[in-house]
DNA sequence: TGCATATCTGCACTCATTGCAATTCTGCAC
DNA sequence: GTGCAGAATTGCAATGAGTGCAGATATGCA
C-alpha cells in the first residue's frame, strides 16, 4: 500500500486542500466532543455541530455520513494495530497465540488520542442505543478484517470460517466483560483498573487456550 | 380483516382487548414482511405498513418502538430457550458444558416462527446497516441475559464478569462464523447446510472446551 | 492567467419519531 | 343496562437526520 489515512503526527506531503479538510474534520470532532460533553449527545444538533465548527449544515455530510461517525473518527486505528501485529507472527506461533498478542496491544494503546473522546465514547455506547449500534457494527467489522488476516496468516491450519470463528471467540471474550464492567453508573474510573478486569475476567474464559500453551 | 373465531395457539387467559392487541400486531408484521420483500425495507415506509394494517401511522408506534423492530418480533424467544436450558444444568456439569449445550438447541430451533420473516431478516441484516445495528444490539442484550444466569447458576464458579466473558466467547464464536457464512449472495440455500458449516467452524473455535471434556 | 475539478452551501424534500389533545373503546361496577 | 375510569387510537404539528440538486467558490495544474 501507499497512503496511510492520516494521522496525527504525519508528514507534510499534503496538498493545501488535503490539509484543509483535515482540518474541517478535526475541528468537527472537537465541536462535537464538545457540544456533547456540554448538552449531551441528543441535545445537540447536526447543525449545532457544523455551526460551530463554522461550516455549512449540509456540507457535515461529506465529511461524515452521520451523527454517529464523529465518535468513531479512526475506526480502523485498532484493527490496523492488530494486523500488524498479526503480521508479526513467529514460526512456531498459533493462531490461538497470534490472537492473544494482538488482542493484548489493542487493550493497551487503548487511549487512542485524546483520551476525552474515548471517555466520552464510552459514556455515550452504554447510555444511547443509536451509538451503541454503530459501536457494535465497528467492531463487526473490525474483527471481519482480522479474521481475514488471520486466515490468510494461516492458510494450512484456517479457512475463513474457522478464522471468523476464533476471532469472533476471542473479541466476544473481551468485549462481553467489557460489557458487564461498564454497567456501572461511574465509567471515569481508571482505565487501567478496568483493563486489568477484563484481563483477568477473559483469562478464565480463554483459559483452555492459554493452557495449551 | 379477516376474523379468526379462535386461535388454538394462544393463552385462555387473555382479555378482548389483549387478544385484539396481538392480532393488530401480527398485522403488522405480516404487513411489513410482505412489503418489504416486495419493494425493498427502505422504500416501504412506516406509514405504508401502517395502512396496510389499517391502523393510524401514529399508532404504529404504540406498537413498536422503531421500524426495525418489525423485524425482531419475538427479541426473546431464543433467549429464553438457552436460559431454559441453562436451568436444566445436571450436576457434575462444567459451566462450558451448559453453555455448548444452550447453543446447540438454540441453533436448532433456528426456524422461529414464519421461516419466511427469518429469511428476509438475514438478508436484510447483511443489506441494511440500520437492521444489522439493531440485530447486534438484540444480540448483545440476549448475550447480557444468558450470562446473568450462567452466574447464577455456577455461583462458586463464575462471578458476573466472567460469566459475561465466557458467553461472549461462545456466541462470538458462532455469530462469528455465520457473518463470514452469510456474505454469500445466495443466502436462500439451506438452512440445514448453514448449521452445519457453522458447527462445523465452531467445533474448531471452540475445540479445546469440547476436548476437555 | 484560465480551465477542469473538487468543495461548499442553501433550499426543498422525505421520512422516522415524538408530544399533545381530542375521541373512541373496553373492563368492571352499580 | 348505564356509566365511568383507564387504555387505546388517531390526527396534527414539530423536530431533526439525511439526501438530491443546482449554483457559487476555491484549488491544482497547464
Amino acid at each position: 500500500m501507499q497512503w496511510v489515512p492520516y494521522d496525527a503526527g504525519m508528514a507534510p506531503e499534503t496538498s493545501l486542500r488535503e490539509r484543509k479538510r483535515a482540518r474541517t474534520r478535526q475541528a468537527l470532532v472537537e465541536a462535537a466532543t464538545d457540544l456533547f460533553e456540554r448538552h449531551g449527545y441528543e441535545q445537540t444538533t447536526v447543525a449545532d455541530i457544523a455551526a460551530a465548527a463554522e461550516i455549512g449544515t449540509r456540507t457535515f455530510f461529506s465529511y461524515f455520513a452521520s451523527k454517529e461517525e464523529l465518535l468513531f473518527p479512526h475506526g480502523d486505528a485498532r484493527i490496523r494495530a492488530a494486523v500488524a501485529s498479526i503480521a508479526e507472527r513467529r514460526p512456531g506461533d498459533e493462531p490461538a497465540d497470534v490472537l492473544l498478542r494482538a488482542l493484548h496491544l489493542v487493550g493497551d494503546d487503548n487511549d487512542d488520542l485524546t483520551g476525552r473522546l474515548a471517555a466520552l465514547r464510552l459514556r455515550l455506547i452504554r447510555d444511547v442505543p443509536s451509538v451503541r449500534g454503530k459501536a457494535l457494527q465497528v467492531q463487526a467489522d473490525g474483527q471481519r478484517e482480522i479474521a481475514r488476516h488471520l486466515a490468510a496468516a494461516f492458510p494450512d491450519r484456517l479457512d475463513e470460517v474457522q478464522a471468523a470463528a476464533l476471532v469472533g471467540a476471542f473479541i466476544g471474550a473481551v468485549t462481553g466483560a467489557l460489557q458487564v464492567l461498564l454497567e456501572d453508573e461511574d465509567l471515569p474510573e481508571d482505565p487501567a483498573t478496568v483493563q486489568a478486569a477484563v484481563e483477568r475476567a477473559t483469562a478464565t474464559a480463554l483459559q483452555p487456550w492459554m493452557a495449551a500453551r
